[in-house]
DNA sequence: TAAGGGATAGGCT
DNA sequence: GCCTATCCCTTAT
């Protein structure tokens, strides 16, 4: 195992699935294309916390092919369709353990225009939303079940700015479940313009809600 | 700008 | 045949 591995494998095993979830906030991604890389930086994120976690994928011990890569190492990528869009996932804690955090929002840094190429748009619109962000970036099904940091997709492990204010609330998109579709398991950079849902009145036009 | 509904694709029962 | 870890457009305030 490179030493590569042995850090990732520390930063999705060290804490809780929800605490990670947060300190992935303010970390940057980056994603090889043939025009060049696309990055961004985290900035929404959400914890599913396994076959207890009536809103995730494993609840109950669910185990198919669509979801296989819950199971797999810490630090491999889950993508998986959500009607015509795509959605990014990273999975936690260790193997057989089918806890994993959604990619829910990212602002961008490198590849603006090619992201507007993707999207057909441009502004916070570009990348506010688990199923546009993965769009802009042209990310697609075959990344499901590779490890970060090996193949077009990395994820820098220190964080590159750091929230003012981390903010919590319920799941997006998960009705139905109980306790589970009220549990703050959602995370974000309190007053990011990226943050989906966010109402405009609350946005920090000047340091998008990091720390000077 | 907030809320509601339709489009749309695939997994699962 | 039903149910989504979504998005976008329309409508009303």
């Amino acid at each position: 195992m490179t030493i590569i591995n042995a850090q990732l494998t520390k930063f999705f095993t060290d804490g809780t699935t929800p605490e990670i979830a947060q300190r992935l906030l303010g970390c940057r991604i980056q994603y090889e294309t043939p025009n060049g890389p696309l990055t961004g930086l985290i900035v929404e994120t959400e914890a599913y916390v396994g076959p207890s976690d009536a809103a995730a994928h494993a609840f109950a011990g669910r185990r198919t092919k669509r979801n296989e890569a819950l199971y797999d190492a810490p630090g491999t990528i889950y993508m998986f369709q959500s009607r015509q869009y795509v959605l990014l996932n990273f999975i936690t804690q260790p193997v057989d353990v089918p806890e994993g955090i959604l990619i829910r929002g990212v602002e961008p840094e490198q590849g603006i225009e090619t992201m507007q190429a993707n999207r057909g748009t441009s502004g916070a619109s570009l990348t506010n939303g688990p199923g546009k962000l993965t769009q802009a970036f042209g990310m697609f099904m075959a990344l499901n079940q590779t490890p970060l940091n090996v193949g077009a997709l990395s994820l820098d492990l220190l964080p590159v700015r750091h929230p003012n204010q981390v903010a919590s609330s319920a799941h997006i998109g998960v009705p139905n479940k109980g306790e589970w579709t009220s549990a703050p398991l959602r995370y974000f950079v309190a007053s990011n313009p990226y943050v989906s849902k966010i109402t405009k009145k609350t946005i920090d036009q000047a340091h998008h809600g990091w720390r000077a």
